[in-house]
This record gives structure tokens, sequence and C-alpha cells, in this order.
DNA sequence: AAGCGTATCGTACTTAGTACCACTTACTTA
DNA sequence: TAAGTAAGTGGTACTAAGTACGATACGCTT
């Protein structure tokens, strides 16, 4: 039959890791399962990796490269709302990744290319240092925080909803947790409810009120605070 | 010797295991170390807890408990920047909390309280329900976010900054990531300098921002408009 | 004193990471 | 072609950690 087990590669190692971790979760990534998935021994990862740490240094590396870069020079609001959407959706598919992204602290070059776009894109759109450091500082707190909660939640869409919803109520008197019952009979549970759907719009009010703050580009339809340019009406 | 070992208790339990995650990070957290710490053996402790599993599920609880709670009926956007701060402080002081928060989704009364609480100064402060959605997402979004970029960026103050700045950029051609550089040796590397000093400036950029979209309470500067009838929970 | 529930733990099994070393192969180089 | 060598593979075994299964110990009641 189909030789299965052509020769072990690094590139091999990882993708079978990546390929695990998506479909059971980081638990279910071990070594002996990793070396199983690629018809190996354990001990023959060894030669690829130099131990599990650096295994998954190297997965979540390959994540943020899979994450669009901006563009360095183009229309900053752009480039920063397309690459963190493009985020959302990569970390949306490797949910493990940010479990990691928290222990790891050993960036790879996908992860210092993705920061060096990010702040390249802000400054080349005329933030200043300060202000960069607190655009990237909002936006990817943003980001990564809205990933997390998607991933920690334990419901998602409205179906998903009911079953968490009802064992949780059924354990208390329902009287302790109003807002939250309400919140979830009368939103969560409702028919079209999907809480990815809540991502873009955080990110345009964020990127809307950095517009706001930088006194450039276009923010969307927001009125500044102290009459800065005035009315939705599309500024410049 | 002097009776170290008064009787064993779930708290008691629960205390030693925030102790040693504090001191010694999730990782150091074992059955055993927990045991040792509480001078008792592995076994003792499964009295008190069913497995480590749900150890980590009250531990989290347990964080969420420190947090304050927003007062429900109070000014939504100060209740709301109150509990966000002390959130980030809370978390800034446990980090291996939020690595918690991911993986465990069966949440505890605290955090139960403390989501509905939430959602009370929301509603109460007159978002409907879709822009309480919104404005919790973003809120917490951002909170956890942030919290998860300062435990994960190697860096946090001038000082360490260096070290770890010096150690990526020697092993690159210094001109692969210039933006970074930049930012490294001109920002984040000068004296002043502490990421944790970005939170509020996030913080309220956001708060102003759901303000206007509100079109109550005060960003800054904006007058708030027709109140919203509203009535707390308590259906029917 | 007999009995009982609660708390504590000794032992041992299981899963996982990985050190150590042997073996196998393919590719030199003479 | 024969011998040498580096690269790749894996068998064995040790260690750490979670935890099942019963004991055992310690009070309190009756």
């Amino acid at each position: 039959m189909g030789e299965q087990a052509r020769q072990l590669s690094r590139e091999r190692v990882l993708e079978a890791a990546v390929g695990i971790a998506d479909a059971h979760g980081l638990g279910a990534l071990t070594m002996r399962s990793l070396a199983a998935g690629l018809n190996a021994k354990p001990m023959s990862l060894y030669h690829y990796i130099r131990n599990k740490d650096e295994l998954l240094d190297a997965l979540v590396d390959r994540v943020f490269a899979e994450i669009e870069l901006p563009e360095v020079g183009g229309d900053w609001r752009a480039e920063v709302r397309r690459r963190s959407v493009s985020a959302r959706t990569v970390l949306a598919r490797h949910p493990w990744a940010l479990a990691l992204v928290e222990t790891r602290t050993n960036p790879g070059p996908a992860t210092l290319r993705h920061h060096d776009a990010m702040l390249g894109v802000l400054r080349a759109g005329g933030f200043s240092l300060p202000m960069t450091a607190h655009a990237y500082a909002v936006v990817d707190a943003y980001v990564f925080g809205f990933v997390l909660q998607e991933a920690s939640l334990p419901f998602d869409s409205a179906d998903s909803a009911n079953a968490v919803a009802d064992s949780i109520m059924e354990g208390f008197a329902s009287g302790d947790y109003p807002h939250l019952v309400e919140f979830a009979t009368q939103h969560v549970q409702q028919p079209g409810y999907h809480f990815g759907g809540q991502f873009e719009f955080g990110l345009d009010l964020i990127l809307d009120a950095l517009a706001v703050h930088h006194g450039a580009s276009h923010p969307s339809s927001i009125r500044p605070e102290n009459g800065v340019p005035q009315r939705p009406g599309r500024s410049r």
C-alpha cells in the first residue's frame, strides 16, 4: 500500500502538530501522539525539534505567519483593519494558539515581522511614536482579547448557548443573575445571534476613535469629543 | 515542633494553590507541590477537591471574586471604568489566571456575579440589549487582551526591555525589523516607559467612543441626551 | 467500650517528556 | 567496490504528575 511515511522533516512535524492541535486541542498534542500521527516513534521527533517547548514556540510563530501583514505605506486604517480581521480569523482557526502566546515569550521571525509591519503602517500613517504605542496596544489588546473571549465563552451561536445557559441557570435560583438571564434569553438565545459578529463593531469603534485622536484619516461615523472634524460627513 | 498543619479545608487548599501559582507560576502548581505546601500528602487534597480540573476552575472563580464589582445603577461609565481598572490590577497580580480563563469554561458563582453586574450597569445606564452586548464585548476584550499582552510581552519596563531587545536584535541583521528597532530604542527603552501605563489611555478611548454611540453619559464633553427609560432585570 | 463518619495517606497504575544509546541507511571518499 | 561517516530512527527506561483504591487514624456519639 501507499508507503505513508516518507522522510520526516521539521516542516512535516510542525504541520502535523498544528493538525493535531486544531483537531483535538493542545492537550492532545503529545510527543507520542505527534509521532504516531507521522507514523514514527516519539524519539525521532527530537531530530527536528529540541524539545516540546521549542515545538510550541515554533507553532506560535507558524500561526503568526498565517496572519495577513499590513502593507506599510497604505492607508493605515484600512491596513490595520484588514490585518486585524485576518488575525482574528487565523486565531479563531487555531484556538489553541492564544493559550501559547501567553506562555511562550520567544517571538519567532514571523512574529517579529508581524509586529514590525504593524508599527510600520502606523508610523507611516503619521502617528507619533507615543501614539503608535497607544494605537498598537489598543488594537492588539482588542483583537487578542476578543479571540480570547471567543475561545473561552462557552457559547458562541444561539444554538450552543441554549444548552449552556440552561445548565447554568438550573443550578441557581433564577433570581440570582437577573441581567445574565435577560441577556441570555433576550439576546444570546435569539435566532441570529453569533458572538463573532461583535468583532467588527468594536474594531471600527476603536479605529474611529484612534483616527480622531490622530487627526487624520477618516473616522467613519463618530462625532469626536471636542469639535474636531464634525459630523459623520466624511471628513477629507 | 510547632504544629504547623492544622486541619485542611477547601479554603486553605485554594489559598495555598493561589500562593504557589503567584509565586512560581502555574507550572509549579502540582498536586504534589500543593500538598507539600500544606504539609500534607497529595491524596489528602482529594477530600476537598474532586480533581485538578475542578481546582483550576475554583481558582479562576477566586480571582474573579477579587475584582471590584461595578455598582448597578451608578454612572455606567465611571463604574465600568473602575471595575476595568480593578480587573486589570487583579489579573496582573495573578498572571496565571488568564491562561486558565481560556481553558476553563465552567464559570463559578463569582464569575457569574461579575458578568451579571457588568450587564447590569450597562442596562441600567440606558444601553439597549444589542448595545450592551457590543459594549461589554469591546470593554472586556480590551481589558483581557491588554492583560494578555502584558503577560506575554517579554518586556514591561524600560529596564527589562533592554535585555530582551538586545537579545532579539543581535540574532538578525538589524535592518530586518526597522520599525521594531525604532520602537524599541526610541520609545520602549526610554527611561520612563512602562507598558502598563498604556492601559488607561485605551480604556478611556473605548469608553468615550461607547458614550458617543450610546448618546448618554459624558464621554468627556458630551451632554447627555434623552434618558432612555429602562428597568433593570426582573422580568414580569 | 463499640461503632461510625471524616480526614489522612501508602501504594501503585497511567500518561507524558525525554536522556541514552544502538541500529540502520545513504552518501562519501579512497 | 569496500570502508567510513553523518544523518535519521527508534528501543528502553527513568522521572514527574494525576489519581484510583483501599487502608488507617481520629475523634464523637450512643
